[in-house]
DNA sequence: GGCACACATTGATACACATCAATCCGTACG
DNA sequence: CGTACGGATTGATGTGTATCAATGTGTGCC
């Protein structure tokens, strides 16, 4: 229980970068990664698919091993918050109460680790070093939470940018990938729906950071030049 | 283990009225709880009494026992994201790793229990069941964020406040308080940097609901008048 | 090749909210 | 009792972003 509180990863929700079912449960040996391995199964998904939907019994849990997931919370209009962007090694409502709060869809092609809810639960039972690992999964995701909240609520738009796709990169970096021309998987509705901004805005904002040589913008990838020269406050 | 995947309380965090230290763990025994309070100690703090700060070392959690604490996460600048306000019966910072990610500060008089984080890890080590509560706890308070993240990016201020003051008078109601003039001890300021609005966007706009009949403004309440009145989509 | 369709981009305009600036109010304090 | 002070309110004005509308650009499909 010491690991519990002890000062681990402070750093970042889940630097794990192998892609495999169960990679996000670091303490894992051997034998339990092949027990829990045989509970789920590796579903593949098609661009798009929703994994998931708001309001429906939360039956499994998910871990992305390949592609992107994106997490969003939608109102009975069209209005929709994308909550965050899942990588491999990513965890989807592992300690979901009953029903799903939000929805998940596939952003690409993408490969999940499913594994129906009661399973996990009594792999669990007798692996009390798991439920660490799940608090402070939970944790990181509370920390990435306030991170969000104060973008939504105290950054303009070009700061909201230049602030997500640092992000973005420090993410996929960690997984090992080659961030040069930084991948963009997601279309601009989803960053705007992230953000809190519509898709105009993020095109135009984007297009007058290019202007300004913060960033260079290719098709599905986006260089980062001058991290730096993000905008001043726009709030007092 | 069955009961941490269980469709228990997905209603909301803390749905317990009693306000006495420990009593966010809804499932411990009375010598349990006896043994709990021995561990920590009730602190009073002024009113604007600064609990923690962000940056600082996590040596302590935190359980509101009187009053209303808010949490808020801060840039270098003078910008203000708060990301909650805290109740009776509420906890912060029990899974913290390493370092405070937030700051919390009493928006009123308030009274703390604070237990030091190793002495809180030593109770839970041999209580497995401890840690079922809080993952409960964590899981309702990531719902929670994304229902913030959703207000935050796409409602406009009347919704906002509307949403805000409701869920507010929810939870006092779910405390036993009186909430017909529903009392709201916090700061337009505080309320401005949590809906991330400004001073003068709350007061305008609280006096536009006024004007409608939807509310009522009196001296540090609010009574809600029409509560389905409420703002139609702002954004698409 | 060419059509269809979704996505991306750019422009013109409107509006919600921020900003700047008073004024008002309640409370503390000399 | 007057002064000072922080919070609340209201007004005048500016601007960032949304909205509406059109035009590119790519990609799959017949």
């Amino acid at each position: 229980m010491t690991k519990l509180m002890a000062a681990s990863s402070f750093a970042a929700p889940c630097a794990n970068a192998a892609t495999q079912p169960g990679a996000f449960l670091s303490q894992l040996g051997a034998a339990d990664l092949r027990q829990l391995k045989a509970l789920g199964e590796r579903v593949p998904h098609a661009s798009q698919d929703v994994l998931f939907t708001q309001g429906a019994p939360a039956a499994k849990c998910f871990s992305v091993v390949e592609g992107v997931v994106c997490v969003y919370r939608t109102e009975h209009d069209n209005r929709r918050q994308i909550t965050g962007f899942a990588l491999p090694g990513d965890v989807l409502e592992i300690a979901a109460q009953g029903y799903h709060e939000v929805s998940a869809a596939a952003v690409g092609p993408a490969l999940v680790w499913e594994i129906p809810r009661e399973k996990f639960a009594q792999f669990a039972t007798h692996r009390p070093y798991v439920l660490n690992e799940i608090v402070a999964l939970m944790a990181a995701e509370i920390v990435d939470a306030h991170d969000k909240m104060f973008s939504l609520g105290r950054r303009a738009a070009e700061e909201k940018l230049m602030v997500f796709l640092t992000c973005w990169r420090d993410r996929l970096a960690r997984l090992g990938r080659d961030v040069d021309p930084l991948p963009v998987p997601m279309s601009r509705r989803d960053i705007a729906d992230h953000l809190g901004l519509t898709v105009e805005t993020v095109c135009r904002t984007l297009a007058k950071l290019e202007r300004r040589g913060a960033i260079e913008i290719l098709p599905g990838r986006i260089r980062l030049l001058d991290t730096e020269s993000v905008a001043a406050p726009a709030l007092a």
